[in-house]
DNA sequence: TATTAATCGGACAAAAATGTCCTTTATTTA
DNA sequence: TAAATAAAGGACATTTTTGTCCGATTAATA
């Protein structure tokens, strides 16, 4: 469904906004560890997160990422994938054809639609901030 | 969402599917032309799906492939995305978490579920039968 | 001001997915 | 029985995704 890459950056998002609800900000490693992903790979998806203004970075010691608690409400799912996988979700044929539409649709196009409909509904009504209290309460679980 | 193989694989055996109905077998060649895709790489995966009795391939000349009438009712998509993707779709965590369940969920875990699972119904209630007939009739395109 | 701790960014490496080529095998038909 | 036709299958090539390494940059603090 989703790339790697997204999986990590979700994770990695939803970790860093539950940990900056303590006020605590995190560095690459610590996030690394505590999400169970590939170091350098999940600091290269951090960069394209902080370029998207997902998160928030700070060079230096003492430095690392976190995301303002207003950030965490406004920024939706949808956001996040969107900085990592672009539109691949939204846009396309399900069958893979170049000129699929309402007019001239696939076999599939319907049902592929409705489907599609619904995740992006998920996407962009699920905020950060939902998914870090449900971890802060131990209603959901990041590790492994 | 589906592998590019995957989407072939559906493309070819609706297409099969149609010719099928109308008594003509169809060789790779013509396939691949008619669905718009890489000849070879397409004989893979009818490779694929002949082996998983999804369709009927016959060797020599006047060979080619086919699916017959009642198979055509019987085979959903699910059986084609399974013998190209595997569990893929149905398996796993939407994060990308090992130990994922209702038990100790992710944080997307209940919403993934919902969407995985009208997933799921679409490509078992799917029947190449219905996608062939609806692309006979005109009112659906399989071309580009 | 030197050291240290952190992200940034570019180049490279490995693995997986996609795609090609060519030989073998089966089968029809002249 | 020989020639022609079509799928089967193995080896290889290319592209994309995933992942690593290392030097440059930024900023805090001793």
């Amino acid at each position: 469904m989703f790339s790697k890459a997204c999986e990590y950056g979700i994770r990695a998002a939803v970790y860093i906004a539950l940990q900056s609800l303590e006020g605590r900000r995190v560095s690459v490693n610590e996030i690394a560890e505590e999400i169970d992903s590939p170091i350098a790979f999940t600091a290269k998806i951090l960069q394209q997160l902080s370029r998207n203004n997902v998160i928030h970075s700070v060079k230096g010691p003492t430095g690392g990422f976190e995301i303002e608690r207003t950030d965490m409400e406004t920024v939706k799912l949808n956001l996040i994938v969107k900085a990592i996988d672009g539109d691949q979700i939204y846009v396309g044929c399900g069958l893979g054809l170049k000129e699929c539409d309402a007019d001239k649709p696939c076999p599939l196009h319907d049902k592929f639609v409705d489907i599609r409909t619904d995740l992006r509904h998920m996407l962009e009504s699920t905020s950060l901030y939902e998914l870090a209290t449900g971890l802060e309460v131990g209603l959901t679980y990041l590790k492994r």
